[in-house]
DNA sequence: CATGAATGAGGCTTCATTCAT
DNA sequence: AATGAATGAAGCCTCATTCAT
């Protein structure tokens, strides 16, 4: 009589019977509130996300967002904030570093379906905070903590580089959809060079271009 | 009399000083709207732009917009696609395509002033059309007019992400902030790297990464 | 099986004292949300009064107000109805009328702790019935059954003179706090002077005002 | 220059062609705004009364209110802040202020059609700095100014006595209406005794009330 | 050409109230 | 007996937009 669970099980065998149980629904609702919250928010911006649109989507009234999370500036803090995408990256070898990167954004084309929460703060330029935020965390993860882990001079350069570079791919190639990056037939290609752009700059012969690399002059070692 | 805006005339010749300057004050009007609106939208993204903000801005009515440009709408698409902003790209020889990105990006922090079209884009994300006229002008841009002056494989590859890796610094160093771009110390530095990475993508060696960039390998050709 | 209309309050002999003190907890909460209501409808108003602001006093749900009033409105009208505030003045001897509104008002900066319910009807005056059941019951109270009792002409408008002029004292003296029928000091002298007022109005020579009172005429009798 | 003050040109003789003309719409909509929130704040308070409410008592956009006077609250303090209601008490001499208090309470039962701004903030429980605002201006009309002018000690609890005993028929008379007081047949009996209570509290002798009135005698001067 | 008045839709939020447990 | 989930209506306010001058 009352099993309201087999709510879009969406993928396959989901947990035949030691599931939780009775998960409270208002657990479920919450944890939809937040998904719907988190794909509007990265997709339209939080101007363009009403929390109606957000209610509607998870098929509930709107008031409930202020019953579980008290305000909408709460509720964008919440999906905003709690990024965390970047934690592993600390624990992963440098020699790995390359490969870590280019599966994050191999899968990217999900953004679609879920977007980056850099790109949700991006596109949110009212929360003047929600940037500053978004500052700290990057700062602290690569300008401080991934960049101590690199030889060589310009450390916080070249890790800060490292990411415009993952993240300015990870806007082509998700959000704004330019042809060659966005297709699926180029991912082999695209990712090569990714690694190998990534390995660059941390490598630390890396800063040698610093030193040879004067007007017009490329990179080629010779 | 007060001009709000430094409205930096910068095409030069407007208005051939013989015109009763106080006279054409309606084409005034119109482009000093077309700034204002360019500057908040790309600042405040399309939601956080009210008509009356740049109306106010310019110091008229509200309604003289839609008198000029008949909605906010027309407003916003008239003001984000006429972008241009790559266009000079194609006149510019490839060896000196580095150097351009370079003083693209370096000048940045004018962000503030004037915001990237990619910018503005990205932060009025409810208007889904924007972004494909973006991703129209940028393919037209770079996938094709540009790559097609590219050597070697992979041309529309490379030069969508040599795009990508300068819209990422962009973001990373005008909008983001993090501090090793922004600051003003490194500019040197950080203008060397890019000029490096833009290099390899233009190179037609830089074909040959996807060839050796296997696992681990850093990205010397030497 | 639960009329919840048995008052049967303020009486003597309410729980005999064997009951198991914690176990009629519905009674218990049952008063306590009246209690709470009365306190916050008299000192916020009816509008400025949340279900949610009452149970959470008690530390209930919001839900139990229905259960046991039926919806906000009742409950109002509930504890805004038995004040019963008046009734004691019908058993007390004329001469001691003066002391008994004295006393009434003196202890009456507990106003914060406990507002008149005169004051209540006045601040939740979108309640429309409130304030006719409060005409009711002072015309019942004062115009009829005090009135009554007193001896000389005019003996309804003088009774509801004494009441505007003991409502208008704990008025200024409690709600608006002017400063000097609020101030401790002054005690004495306003006791006195609302005794000599209210004993001028009930005393049958009081009557003679009427007669006397031309112009500049003071009024003392004696 | 023109008194906007035709508004509700609800007598006759609307002033067939001498009007001020062309008298701005917006001037217009303006103060019929304002008497209509004045009204409903007076009969319903704060809380009682919506937005929407008042400007559909003038036939137009809720949106009006914004526009002309900010919110809801500027509004409110708009129109029960400009009291003044007093001031001209100022002027009145002493062996006249019978007669003025009076006039002013006899046309009273227009407290339907516009209630006293006391009222008015009485009503307005949510208001806090209202009620400030009004024991501020209670007092330095009555508690300092208008003391002053008496002779006789106490001067400043018999002034406040004075405004309490107004204010309490008043209420009495205009608000609950209680049927003595509220008749229009009693108005000469009302009016005498209201006159000799003032009077009683402005003369100088009326100081000595304090020493006779030793009736449950508590704190007599000794 | 330009303005200010006016509107209606929609956004965020609160609240009384009901349902199911 | 009591609770928490959920709802719908309404409130304040902003905004794009039109109308009349």
């Amino acid at each position: 009589m009352n099993e309201p669970k087999n709510d879009r099980t969406c993928g396959a065998a989901a947990t035949p019977d030691c599931t939780p149980a009775r998960k409270r629904s208002a657990e479920r609702t919450r944890t939809a509130l937040m998904s719907a919250a988190a794909f509007r928010f990265g997709r339209y911006g939080y101007d363009g996300t009403s929390v109606r649109d957000i209610a509607g989507d998870v098929g509930v009234d709107a008031a409930l967002v202020y019953r579980y999370f008290g305000s909408k500036e709460a509720l964008f803090e919440r999906v905003s904030s709690n990024s965390k995408v970047f934690e592993p990256l600390l624990d992963v070898p440098l020699d790995c570093v390359a490969d870590w990167f280019s599966a994050l954004i191999a899968g990217e084309p999900k953004d679609v379906d879920f977007p980056h929460p850099v790109l949700t703060v991006l596109r949110s330029s009212s929360r003047d905070e929600a940037i500053g935020r978004l500052r700290e965390e990057m700062t602290d993860m690569f300008t401080r903590q991934f960049a101590a882990r690199l030889e060589g001079p310009h450390a916080e350069v070249r890790a800060e580089l490292l990411v415009a570079w993952v993240l300015g791919t990870s806007l082509m190639r998700g959000t704004i959809q330019t042809p060659a990056l966005a297709s699926a037939e180029n991912q082999d290609v695209f990712e090569q060079f990714l690694r190998a752009g990534v390995d660059v700059l941390i490598s630390p012969e890396a800063a040698d271009l610093s030193r040879e690399a004067d007007r017009g002059g490329s990179a080629e070692t010779a």
